[in-house]
DNA sequence: TATCATTTGTTCGTATGTATC
DNA sequence: CGATACATACGAACAAATGAT
């Protein structure tokens, strides 16, 4: 049996002595934590208290449990995947995403009409309801496994100006820079990192597991005038990737946005 | 009273149907979802399958509970910080990191003495239990009272190479930067983001809500010859801030890592 | 295949503590 | 101070997943 003490709820006190009991090794990784019955008996609690403290470590993504086996220590394996956000410039005039070879389509890639959200009116610099083509893609990475979703966003005035985007708007990223660049658009990116949790629909398709963000990466395509062009949009279980990026130093202004 | 259907547990229709009221609009972000005994006459259940249904929401960051007031719709307001992660090259040979000036140390900087982790051995090109300098911030938006946590590790090899390093291991990286330059390093940077829940330690220091995921960049410095100098880390509450990068094009071979 | 013990998941009931207004 | 609302805790029962017999 095991002494509990003071700060705060009981359910936390218990929390606390097994995230001790974890982090000073006790418990070691993919190793199986005693059975609810177990942990009632040894800090003398009853089970709704058992359990809530190991709520509290599952929110926290300490301890992974499943049913009918028992609660695992997860191991704080750190993400197989680099995703390495750069974009390849080759001598034919034409773009090859990194990795791009390697990623499978899941599925046939979905054409569909929507219109700009707040949140991506803003990246495109358009206001809100203005009309697009989206194509949503499942990826998914042959070594591993692992699938992510992706999204390719075209306003409609962009494809009014290149002909060849709306005849397809739903071929691949590689292709629609070539043809930006084709039609004459001297092209840069731009990118933003967020992270949250997921809907229950990303964590079902992304297979997510408990108390895991996910990555959300905007790529925007700058034209011309610095235009934004397209958008982008890669989620994917953060247990599972990371971003990369390659930073040079320049000369240009920084800039600092505060909505 | 609303139905209820199929599938799945009685909390989980419970936290669809809420779940769906909110996306709806019936409940307006910021607004005060109906009070446990109300969700409990609506859906003809027990307060342990609402408290069930609400938790579940938590987890999700769609409702935020205030103890003794009531649970409110949470406004999915995107990040008011965007970190441009670039690094300007003034004339004076000397850099600035953008924004350097407008955050704040809320602490007096900490230096201490470390060894490389299995994680930060890794990024540095180092085995495990390597000594370095740490040196540990925690940084203030004067704007927003956004807090940040910055961390830079200095290997005792590159620091005895570079002695105006040794000699002060807890400048500031701008400075850092300097002295690597100024030694005759021609530098370039690599950054990988990660995302992943707090430690309730930095859940406290960094203020983040329930559900909230943090950011954490991580920033090598490289040096002549490519070889990892220095390891900044930068972490931050994903619901405050997002991470900002140009990317362009180059004809460098892409690099994919599986572990 | 079928059954059983073990373990977690779900749901009810009930009581009391604590924060807010 | 009281009313309301969420937080914590105990007890009990049955369902469902898992692995071994």
């Amino acid at each position: 049996m095991t002494e509990i003490q003071r700060p705060g709820a009981l359910y936390q006190q218990v929390a606390a002595a097994i995230r001790e009991a974890i982090l000073s090794g006790e418990f070691a990784p993919e190793s199986l934590l005693p059975s609810e019955a177990r942990l009632m008996a040894r800090y003398e609690v009853s089970r709704p208290t058992v359990r809530n403290a190991i709520a509290a470590l599952r929110a926290e993504g300490l301890v992974d449990v499943r049913h009918g086996k028992g609660s695992f220590v997860r191991s704080d394996g750190h993400p197989t995947l680099a995703l390495d956000r750069r974009i390849q410039h080759a001598h034919g005039g034409k773009f090859v995403m990194p990795g791009g070879d390697v990623w499978d389509e899941a599925e046939e890639p979905s054409v569909h009409r929507t219109r700009t959200t707040k949140s991506t009116g803003r990246l495109l610099g358009l206001g809100e309801e203005e009309e697009l083509f989206g194509c949503d893609r499942l990826l998914s990475d042959a070594a591993t496994g692992t699938q992510a979703m992706h999204r390719t966003l075209i306003p409609f005035e962009v494809a009014e100006s290149v002909p060849a985007l709306a005849k397809d708007p739903g071929q691949q990223p590689t292709a629609v820079y070539a043809v930006l660049a084709k039609a004459g658009h001297k092209l840069w990116w731009s990118e933003t990192v967020r992270a949250r949790m997921p809907v229950p629909d990303e964590r079902a398709t992304l297979q997510v597991p408990d108390a895991t963000p996910i990555l959300h990466l905007s790529r925007i395509t700058h034209g011309t005038d610095d235009r934004p062009l397209i958008l982008e949009e890669l989620r994917i279980g953060a247990d599972r990737a990371e971003a990369a990026y390659r930073i040079t130093a320049d000369k240009q202004p920084t800039r600092r946005r505060q909505t």
